[in-house]
This record gives structure tokens, sequence and C-alpha cells, in this order.
DNA sequence: TCTTTCAATAGACAGCCTGTCTTTCGCTGG
DNA sequence: CCAGCGAAAGACAGGCTGTCTATTGAAAGA
């Protein structure tokens, strides 16, 4: 007996919308209770599923959390966050772009941390999400790099290699959080240490920008001589 | 039937050994197989000893890691790294900590990479080793930028207490790590970049390194105690 | 020497978790 | 009406933690 055709619309639609409950249970649950250990199981029942069903759609627990960065990456905002392309100037676009990435970094602050974290522990237990965040970051921060070396942005002593280094480290999440949890301080507050650091770090002392530098006069007698 | 007095001091030194043994176990397994679960089953079958003994020594788990990061803290150079006090010049003695610290980062990178991983997962899984560690290193930070100030080496448009956020940031180990593992680069550079990172984000722009020490009569008695 | 005492050990146990399997249910759609 | 398939239920083996009890063996005292 041949098989038959079958479309199974509605049936595919529920399963879209299942999938949706489990991932938002996962987020919840990280979200909630970021330092328990969170069990498929516990995660099924929050979602109203069966923990088999979760294997199901996701494969495997790696795979749930891999499914969940992917979900974050194309909704939580990292795609507006990631190109400061908007700008002519490059100093701008770079600055713009860490000044988007801030408020993304706050709003998931307990999920990325802790999907971060599994992935030092061990890159497989989040089935390569963090790495592709980590690649498409790469790529942006070379990006920016290239255009501030085109533009002459540069700091006269660095490379363009050595500014995609500092870039970073210093337009990360985890440096972000060093100073947003670390330090307790405002995301606003962050933004603007985190923008400072980036442009004493790779931009040309002399250029003008958002923060003017300080009166050179103010400072003439303070020291030594 | 009273009870007889015992010192058993051969007794103790043998547990100390053993001790020493699990300890070693446990840094070992972490550094050839940090990506894997480490159980206590297998450290104690790696140290040559019971299970039970470990429980009956550490009390848990997290009492396991807590004194490995103990350990670590007192025999892994974090001690000598700490204080770049030998330096009356302010800025020297910032230079001279960052450069005392990066090779004991890289020394244990593997180790402190992921006590501090599952720190963040989880702070109770680790005893507080980590957190005590992060409390030294913020006493230390706050002293650098206390002494910035006084000596006026900071940024003008600097408070002494963004000095702490910036260095706090720009210092620890996770920037590090960034840098090291996450560029793949040597120790000797991270830890350049690292100076270099620190200076322009918190130094006053205008001073050489180099720069001689102002009036050392100013610090008085600051360093004795 | 010979006994006392207790640190160190071994091992059993309950409980939780994962990942895989088989079986059953019940809705969709021809 | 009923075939097909997605979803659920649940059993299972295996690994881990933490606790408890029983055992042993050697140092310390007499």
């Amino acid at each position: 007996m041949a098989t038959r055709k079958y479309e199974q619309r509605l049936r595919a639609d529920s399963a879209q919308e299942t999938r949706r409950r489990v991932l938002d249970a996962v987020y919840q649950r990280l979200r909630d209770a970021p330092t328990e250990q969170v069990s498929i199981e516990r995660v099924a029942a929050m979602a109203g599923v069966s923990r088999s069903t979760v294997y199901l759609m996701f494969g495997s627990r790696a795979g749930l959390f891999d499914a969940l960065g992917e979900d974050l990456r194309s909704r939580g905002g990292f795609d507006r966050a990631a190109d400061g392309a908007g700008h002519t100037d490059a100093r701008t676009g770079l600055m713009a772009s860490i000044r988007a990435s801030v408020p993304v970094f706050a709003a998931h602050r307990e999920v990325l941390r802790v999907l971060y974290s599994m992935a030092q522990l061990n890159p497989e237990a989040v089935g390569g999400a963090v790495q592709r965040m980590g690649e498409a970051r790469a790529a942006g921060v070379t990006w920016h790099a290239q255009r501030l070396a085109e533009q002459d942005a540069l700091r006269p002593d660095l490379t363009a290699a050595d500014a995609v280094h500092l870039l970073w480290a210093v337009t990360g999440f985890e440096f972000f959080d060093q100073l947003y949890t670390g330090r307790a301080l405002s995301a606003d507050t962050v933004a603007d240490m985190m923008v400072a650091a980036a442009e004493r770090a790779v931009l040309r002392p002399d250029g003008q920008n958002t923060t003017p530098p300080p009166n050179p006069d103010a400072l003439g007698l303070g020291l030594g001589e």
C-alpha cells in the first residue's frame, strides 16, 4: 500500500508553537534561576510538554541550548546591534555599534551569562551557538578596525590587527558584564565606559569626537616639573 | 572510663599528604580535560583514595573546589602578583602589578577558567573561593586607584571611583583570557596590551610612563603597613 | 608489650539526572 | 471512516551526588 501524501500544516503549526513554548521555558528558567541547574525535566514541565518531546525536537540537551542561542541571536536584537554601518565615519560607526549592543547585553544578561559560561566549560554543551555568535562578532570587529585604518583614525602605534584584538576585548559581553554585574553599574554608565575605553584604546588621541579630549591647558602644571 | 589524651602527629601528617594528593588530582584533571565534567569519583580514583575520603576531607564537592581555589591563591603566586607595592611611583606600581599577574593567569589558565565559569553559573559551587579572590583583587585595584589619584596621575576627567571600575575590567582574568585564549595571543603580548589598555584608560595622557615619581615625601607611611 | 582510641577507608544506599528506547494516544486529512 | 504521523508516556540503563554505617589498622598511652 503506497503512502498517502500528507501536508500536516496544522500539525506543523502546532509543533512550531510547542517549540516556542519550550524555548520560552528555558529562557524563563535561566532568567529566574540562573544559578540553579537546569534540567530538561523541569523545562519540559514548565512548557507543559513531555521530556521525550524535548528530545524529539532538539535532539539533546546541547541542541536545546543551541536553539536557544540561535533564537536569541535572531530575536534578541543582535542583528541591529551588530553593524554600525549606517555611518560614513568609522569612528561614529564604532561608537554606535557599541552603544547599540549594550542594551541587548543588559536585556538578556542572565541568559547570556549562562550560555557563555557553559560554553567556556564545554563548547559542545551549547552546540556551537556561542561560537557562532563569537565568529560573527569577530567579523564585525575586524570590519570596524579595517575601516578605522582606512580612515586613518587608528592610533599611529597600532596595527589594524592590534586594534582588532583590543576592540575584541573591550566591546564584548564579558567586558560589559565585568562592569555591569561585577561593579553593579547601570547599563548607561557601562555604555559610556565601553565607548570611552574603546576610544582610548584604539583611536588617535588627537581626533575630535563625541567626547572631546580635556583641555590641555587644564593639565599643565599638575605634575613633576 | 576516662578518655586518654591523644596527639596523633604522624596521623595528621599523612592526612595532609593525602589532602595534597587529592588537590593535585583535581588540578591535574581540570588542566588535562577542562571541558569534561569532573566527578568526585574520578578525582578520588586519580588520587588513589576512596570517594568517601574526599567527602570526609572537604565536606562536599563545593568544598573541594573551594579548597582548590584557596590552594591556588596561596601557592599559585597570586600573593606576589597582587601588590605592586614595591614602587613609590603609582604608575609604575600599577604596571608592575599587571605584569606580575599575567604569568600567573597564563600558568593556571585552564583551571582558573573552570573555576571562574563555575562561579558564574553558581557561586556556591566553588564555595566562595572565587568571590574571595575577587574581593582581594577589588581591594588591590582600589588601592592602586587611590594612589594614582593622590599622585595626580589619573585622567582629569575621571573620578577615583571611575578608575576603579575601569581598572577592574581591564586587569582581571576575564580580560586577560579574552586576549590570551580568545585571540590566541602570547602571554607577553597580552601583558603589553593590558598594560597599554590600563594606561590609556585611566592615566593622564600627557605623562610619560617612565615619568619619575612625584615627591616621595607625599607618600609617607603609605607602604609599610 | 599490649590495649585503647580514633582517623581513614570501604561500601551500600536513596535520589536525581540524562539519553534512548518502545508503546500508546489522538488528531489531521485523504 | 480510517491511515498515517506527531506527540506523549513511561520504562530502562547508566552516571553522578551526598549520607550513612561498618571496618580496619596504626599511633599513643599504660
